[in-house]
DNA sequence: TTTAGCACTCGAATGCAGTGAGTGCTAACA
DNA sequence: TGTTAGCACTCACTGCATTCGAGTGCTAAA
């Protein structure tokens, strides 16, 4: 078990290193108004806390940095919660002082506002579809061969595609199929709209179209929404000040890995309640060792919607972070269930 | 004038700067194939074409490289047209294989390939709407206070937005309305349709709605279609393996200015026909200093729709890129057309 | 148990010769 | 007269020795 003074001074190492990015030296600590003890003292505490792994040498004449077991315990047990200042909560709320007009922007400017309150790079994972229902489906004809097909969904997502219509099909029955599928599609979960239209709504269209199957397979590839959510980034640039990305391979690395949609996307999606911090080699991604990622979720009408999230170094200022993440996260789900709760 | 063997050497040093990155030597030059000269008799033209301001030494005891001076005669006049190999033209068209959806997917594509062909950042400017006309617009009641407004242009853009809806106004009035606007509205330009609806359109609505003037507020924000159209981009950190971006000052001036989306949109917007290529400071941007830019526009049926672009060190593969850039700008234009051209 | 003192470690910074690629100039050559 | 060989000169880069200093661990005294 930790004393009370390696307690303070694991608490006082870890803060000044993710202010000064330099390893922390005994008499460094010692200067500090909060300790009393001498460099000596101080160093055989930290003798002790590097033997229990939550301190590490870069080389025998450096100062003492946190491991990563050093961060975790910060974070789980020495972390005051985080007030935050009049300005941080006007940043915040200037997201909703604009003219609210899609999902879509409201997502980017909380990704924006989030990026440029912590300097490092916010991350968020756009509003699930999977459990969202239909709410209206369009067929806006456009050219002799081709159609828009829009679909509408409760949460006021808006998914459109082109889609190519055979000349066999008249407009009469295009509008005919438009009637049909709101009818019978209103309220339906899209993963379930293909098989909906294949079996009852399939039915129906028989008795009243007359190129039947034609407009089914016309229909058939806009039914797959699979398409993932996007993520949203902003302050990509922001890992350049950082001094422990000087290296521009680590950099490289880094960037590299959050293009990779699929790999983002997974380690995005998993819904959890509250701020979920996880440091190091914690994300299992080699290119994200020296980073923590500090993630919420957001939701609609208590229904999980999707995850916003900063991605900072290890030295990461996990008390602003998280209370910043925390409230916009609130925020989030507060603002976005005001204009989607289903009424 | 430049003398044939001058335009010869400077031929060579440009080749060989843009493939090595390394200033070149008198003595790496005579050993090329096609120069039968010593060195000594190089360095003598060499000096010339120093002096005329062709080349630059980075310290008196290093070769020759290029300046902007010198690229630019190099493109308008030393350089072959490049023919694609059958590899790069099946990338090209891989863009085309996949099942078309939506013109951003197209776009985004589009820009991904062309940056993953040339090594360097692509730049796409989404198809402007200024000129687009009206096809369709509907409304979708999403809750009790709120809807979803979807405008679908000529060219195939689906434009949503969240509008605040009056309790005052009945679902009848609101699709009475929507029938009201595709009569009066369709086939208008886009810039045109806030001034139209508030006098043609006001005075039809005027004698059919009973709440008139609630739902011409309600309108009237979502009318202003000034929305800038959005810039994409693909392969940022292509960069970070240029050797002239290893200096991460450099980099982060470069990715910073990329993020500035008023002045990269004033940059692409121009339209121009043909392949445009500005080098170095020609750019006006101290961020674009050490870069070069290679643009060209596509259209959709002859109306200039947006530009692609390749940002790159000043040291780029001219030829490959021009190559690339002009046989993608036609095929996207041939593409979209096909796509949208008004039937 | 805490602290002062001291030898020790090791990275970072500094200074200095040696190396080599490249140049400019001059004089010889075709 | 244009081309080339020869040579002194420049200058970034490398390797090496040296110094400097922040920080440690250990021991002995308070």
């Amino acid at each position: 078990m930790l004393t009370d003074r390696q307690l303070l001074i694991l608490h006082a190492i870890v803060d000044d290193y993710i202010r000064s990015a330099e390893p922390v030296g005994s008499r460094s600590i010692s200067k500090r108004d909060d300790i009393t003890f001498s460099p000596a003292t101080i160093r055989n505490d930290m003798a002790d806390l590097e033997e229990l792994g939550f301190l590490e040498k870069p080389h025998s004449s450096a100062g003492r940095i946190p491991s990563q077991k050093g961060y975790r315990y910060y974070v789980d047990n020495l972390l005051m919660p985080h007030h935050l200042t009049a300005d941080e909560e006007l940043d915040i709320r200037s997201i909703f002082n604009e003219r609210i007009q899609e999902v879509e922007a409201v997502i980017q400017h909380s990704a924006r506002v989030l990026s440029n309150m912590t300097s490092y790079i916010s991350l968020v994972l756009g509003p699930e579809m999977f459990e969202t229902t239909l709410r209206n489906i369009q067929i806006i004809p456009l050219s002799k061969g081709s159609a828009i097909l829009i679909l509408v969904t409760d949460t006021g997502h808006v998914e459109n595609q082109t889609i190519a219509v055979p000349e066999s099909i008249e407009a009469s029955d295009l509008e005919r199929t438009v009637n049909i599928l709101n009818e019978r599609l209103m309220g339906v979960p899209l993963y379930k709209l293909r098989d909906k239209v294949h079996t009852e709504v399939g039915n129906v269209l028989r008795n009243h179209i007359k190129d039947y199957e034609h407009v089914l397979k016309m229909l058939a590839p806009s039914l797959d929404v699979e398409k993932p959510e996007k993520v949203f980034y902003s302050g990509k640039t922001n890992i350049l000040s950082q001094p422990e990305f000087r290296d521009i391979d680590k950099v490289r690395m880094l960037l590299n890995m959050l293009e990779e949609d699929k790999t983002m996307h997974q380690i995005l999606r998993s819904p959890h309640s509250g701020i979920q911090v996880k440091i190091g080699q914690e994300n299992k991604l080699e290119a994200f060792d020296n980073c923590s990622l500090i993630t919420a979720s957001y939701s609609i009408g208590g229904k999980h919607m999707g995850t916003i999230g900063i991605l900072g170094p290890t030295r990461m200022e996990y008390r602003r972070v998280i209370g910043v993440v925390d409230i916009l996260s609130k925020d989030l789900t507060k603002l976005l269930t005001n204009l989607y709760q289903r009424g």
